[in-house]
DNA sequence: ATGTTAACTAGAATATGGTTCTAGTAAAAG
DNA sequence: CTTTTACTAGAACCATATTCTAGTTAACAT
């Protein structure tokens, strides 16, 4: 096929720095005015005016509203899931590995506290094409975290479970926590809460019976 | 003060059976429309249409879309509330009564498909009077289920825990199960994880340490 | 250097759709 | 039977997302 001769064509055309630039200081903006006023709150104007920028602008660079929500979303979505990859590749073990998780998940979204919320927000009105994207982007970031786990289920370290369940016991309390504590309906730090997450994540995962006792 | 002696003047004034009627015929059409196209991509007129009446009217009844929405809020956790507690009264003991809470929110979410995939869009562009009705209610949901399970952590039973821990322990994994397969994640039914799920709520707040072993 | 192309910016014009307003109708209250 | 008030209707209004046309700037070939 003399597609493949062809060099490079279809690849992007390196876009220019100050292009790089305004993407960025639109995203940036956009978080914070979502932030302030919710996603509905926040016009078109708001954007434009706290990134300073004209309105053919941004609907040349990302097409619509919705499409800066998304493109924020689902960059937030890869900035975390690669801190989450690099954290869990310095554990050594299946618990210290279950734990990281749920570590990361907590320091991770205490220090980005306004994109950690917006990322909560429910992807109900994303595009067909955003959804697919994100959808890529979720299967090889779970690809590789279940490359990660596998050995230590293999090895009988940790249960063998069905695949979907071990995301949710791993990582819904201290989600589910976090979220609560985004929205503020309480004032303690998820800090305090940590290691006891840590702790059922890794109990609910390990393995039990004949192996040995599940307590001290 | 004379304003007590007054006889319950503030009391609503019994609305008439066309207004209850129309209210829910509303909230009915605003579900299916919301589920259909997602709250942004549902207009005005969509509601006006499934619903059968006059912009005048829905704007009588619930003041803006956004009041629509709320409603539709409110009144969905309200009924998640009055089911879960009375299925909670049904339980006798701990153990029992633990998995109940799992097992209902299984359940509930299956039965309500719609309803349910409604309430896990985030509350991000409610109003402040809304936010503090969903917290009047949130509130009172809350007190009578500790009360519920206090007993059980008096007695040694439970693990005595902050008391913020207790809900994303238990209900946290389902919760994110049910959430990735409402919005299609997944095929496998919650029906077939729902007893590993209530088992690991179990096991994450039963007492352990001296009383007994944690394992068979 | 200079011309050519395409990425990029600008803001006025447009269109969509949420909200308000005025004028009613029907049901309860006295 | 009158009065009051909850309720309905839909046209007018208005905020704001999006489109359009006309430029401007940067990269790149000659």
């Amino acid at each position: 096929m003399p597609r493949s001769s062809q060099p490079a064509r279809r690849d992007r055309p390196e876009p220019r720095a100050a292009t790089v630039a305004r993407r960025a200081s639109v995203l940036k903006a956009a978080l914070d005015c979502f932030t302030r006023h919710g996603i509905d709150g926040t016009t078109i104007g708001d954007i434009q005016k706290a990134a300073r920028c004209s309105v053919g602008s941004l609907y040349h660079h990302f097409g619509s509203k919705e499409g800066i929500a998304e493109e924020l979303f689902i960059e937030g979505i890869s900035r975390f899931n690669r801190g989450m990859l690099r954290r869990l590749r310095q554990s050594r073990g299946a618990e210290e590995s279950v734990k990281a998780v749920v570590r990361f998940y907590c320091d991770w979204s205490m220090r980005n506290r306004a994109l950690a919320s917006y990322l909560h927000s429910r992807d109900i009105d994303f595009s067909e094409q955003a959804r697919a994207r994100l959808k890529t982007v979720y299967r090889s970031y779970i690809t590789e975290v279940f490359t990660w786990f596998g050995p230590f289920v293999a090895g009988g370290t940790m249960r063998a479970l069905p695949p979907e369940a071990y995301v949710p016991l791993i990582s819904g309390p201290i989600q589910e926590y976090v979220r609560r504590w985004l929205s503020g309906h309480y004032e303690p730090s998820p800090a305090r809460m940590k290691e006891l997450f840590a702790d059922a994540a890794w109990q609910a995962v390990r393995s039990r019976g004949p192996a040995g006792p599940a307590v001290h």
